[in-house]
Parts: structure tokens; C-alpha cells; sequence
DNA sequence: GTGGCAGGTGCAACCATGTTGCATCTGGAG
DNA sequence: CTCCAGATGCAACATGGTTGCACCTGCCAC
């Protein structure tokens, strides 16, 4: 599977301009809490990813300047229960961490490649529920398109 | 969490009449492998439960002839590989197994209770494919509806 | 029926992913 | 500048799943 590492500097432009800095720094502090390096670069990472990241990529990716594992498990709860980031599990029984759109809400639709288990979020909204059994509720729609992405279908 | 075991006493008839076995015994003859007692339980356990399980519910539910972990493991990735079971991962990052329906393939609804992580197959129809990003291509569908099931619901 | 043996099983060790407890450190309010 | 709630690092633990290898057994040939 392919690299953050290399997936970011191919795809991707810097990460830390001053003006996404200063957006995530701006983000966290409005949730009422420490803009501390750890998630302020974390969020830079899940906001310039073209992907879903895991844990072990997010490590990849910050290079030298590592974080503790615990931290950075701990950022990413912080985040998603914030609302700042989504976490959804992947096929490999792994979690995975988008940055949520600014304003966001509700569900949202998933590709799955089945080879190197990235997860892209598409636009399209998903479709309505149809009805269920006497006694559920629903809480939330999840609508995942399995297959192989572009990069995993060439090779 | 409702133990399997209860479940099983509770909501369905005998698991091991002859027919079953029989139905069970030929469905894994017919993939050229040797019918195995761990084969022929652990497909009878999955065709008799009304949800999809986890390796440990299947543990559980085998009681005092428990098989090895390991062998319970394989068992089921062989029942997954040969298209006798379905294998998909909960919000807890655990497998969970349900038996194919027999002739059954194509894309599948599911129910996903937050609360104790089961997961129940619908009978609707999932919804039409939006088209994709250039490149991907799409071997599957998965539609799932999360919330809480009847018995959570209730408790 | 009775071997023989490919395929299946058990056991021990291992790995990957995520969590908990606790001592230490620090962002940022005052 | 000081102070401390909140953030971090480190060690230990938990859970779910995998690998390696010796031993066992369903099933086919005879
Ligand atoms: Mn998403
Ligand atoms: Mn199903
Ligand atoms: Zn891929
Ligand atoms: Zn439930």
C-alpha cells in the first residue's frame, strides 16, 4: 500500500501555510480548549489528506517529530469527539480520521478500496433508509462503496 | 449485551435436526473439502442465529465442546473464502459472521445496533450506485443503517 | 474393512491496534 | 511571571487476530 508519506508530497500542496494554521488553530480554541502543536498538526494532516488516515499512517506522516502513541490516540479522540474529525472502521478492523468539513453534519458516503484500505469520501448524499423492524431506531445511514481505487486498480 | 446462547434458546428451534446437518453436510462436501465436525457446527450455529456473530459469541455458543480458538479462526475464514459465510467489521473493530444464503451474492442491507454491536441482515434492497471518480471500480455495496436495535431499545 | 496421506486441528508464541494509570510538563489566563 | 487544569510521555495491559509446527483424521484407493 502506498505511502502517506509519498501520497502527500505527490498530491498535496504544503501543509502548514500560515492561513491553515491559523484556521485550526482558531478551530480548537473555540471548542474551549489548549491549541497544543500535537493537534494543531494533526489537524493540518487530516485537513490537507486526500483520504481517511490511520493511526499508523498519521505516525508516518509526522516523520521525526513523532508524537507519543498515546497522545496521538488521544488528539484523535479529542478531535472526533469534538466533532473536528470523523473516525469509521475499516475492513482491516482499523479506525480511520477524516477532518469533518467545517459545518458539516449528518451522513455521508464512503469508498472503500478493498487492496490498500483507504477510505475516500465522496459527495454524493447517500440514499433515504427504507423501513425497519417494530422496536429500532435509526440513528444514522453508512453507505460504502467497496471495491479498488484508481491507484490500486492500475497497479 | 444479550449473551448468544440465550438468544438461541430463546428464538430458535433445534440447530442440529438431521436435515440441517444433511443440507450443511453436502453444502461443504460440495466445495471438495472434508465435512469436519468444526466445519458442520459452526455452519449450523451460523445458518440457526438470527444475527450476525463474533468469533466470540461462536465460542460461547459452542459451550463445553468449544473448539481451539485458532481452529474456530480458520474455520471461519474457510467458510468466508468458499462463499458458505459473510465476514463484515463492527463499530467494536470485531469480525462478525453470518451464513451466505445459499445462492445468494450481490450486494446486502444490514442493521448495526450501537449498543450491542449486533448486526442484523434486512431483506430491502439496497439503493443504485452513484457513479464514481475515474479510475475506481466497484465490486460491492454496502448499505447499513446504525442505530439501536428492539432489545436495546427496550432495556 | 484397512492403510496412507493431504488436509485439518491444537498449542504456544506472536503481532497489531487500542486503552489505562500515573508522574511530569506546559499553554495561556490572570 | 506564576500557577494549575489540562496535555503529554512512558510503561503496562487488553483484545482480536495470525503464524509455525507437530500431531491427528476424514476419506479415497485398494
Ligand atoms: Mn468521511
Ligand atoms: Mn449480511
Ligand atoms: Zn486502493
Ligand atoms: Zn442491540
Amino acid at each position: 500500500m502506498l505511502k502517506f508519506a509519498a501520497m502527500m508530497t505527490a498530491t498535496a500542496p504544503a501543509v502548514d501555510t500560515p492561513s491553515e494554521t491559523e484556521s485550526v488553530l482558531l478551530q480548537i480554541r473555540r471548542k474551549g480548549a489548549r491549541a497544543t502543536p500535537a493537534r494543531i498538526r494533526v489537524l493540518l494532516l487530516l485537513r490537507a489528506a486526500p483520504a481517511a488516515l490511520t493511526h499508523h499512517e498519521i505516525e508516518q506522516a509526522l516523520g521525526d517529530r513523532m508524537l507519543d502513541r498515546v497522545t496521538l490516540y488521544r488528539v484523535l479522540d479529542w478531535l472526533v469527539v469534538r466533532g473536528l474529525a470523523h473516525r469509521s472502521t475499516d475492513a482491516q478492523r482499523a479506525f480511520r480520521f477524516s477532518a469533518a468539513a467545517a459545518g458539516e453534519h449528518g451522513a455521508h458516503t464512503h469508498f472503500r478500496c478493498d487492496d490498500c484500505g483507504r477510505v475516500f469520501c465522496l459527495d454524493s448524499a447517500p440514499p433515504a433508509a427504507p423501513s425497519l423492524p417494530a422496536g429500532f431506531s435509526l440513528s444514522r445511514i453508512e453507505f460504502d462503496l467497496r471495491g479498488r481505487c484508481a491507484e490500486c486498480a492500475r497497479g
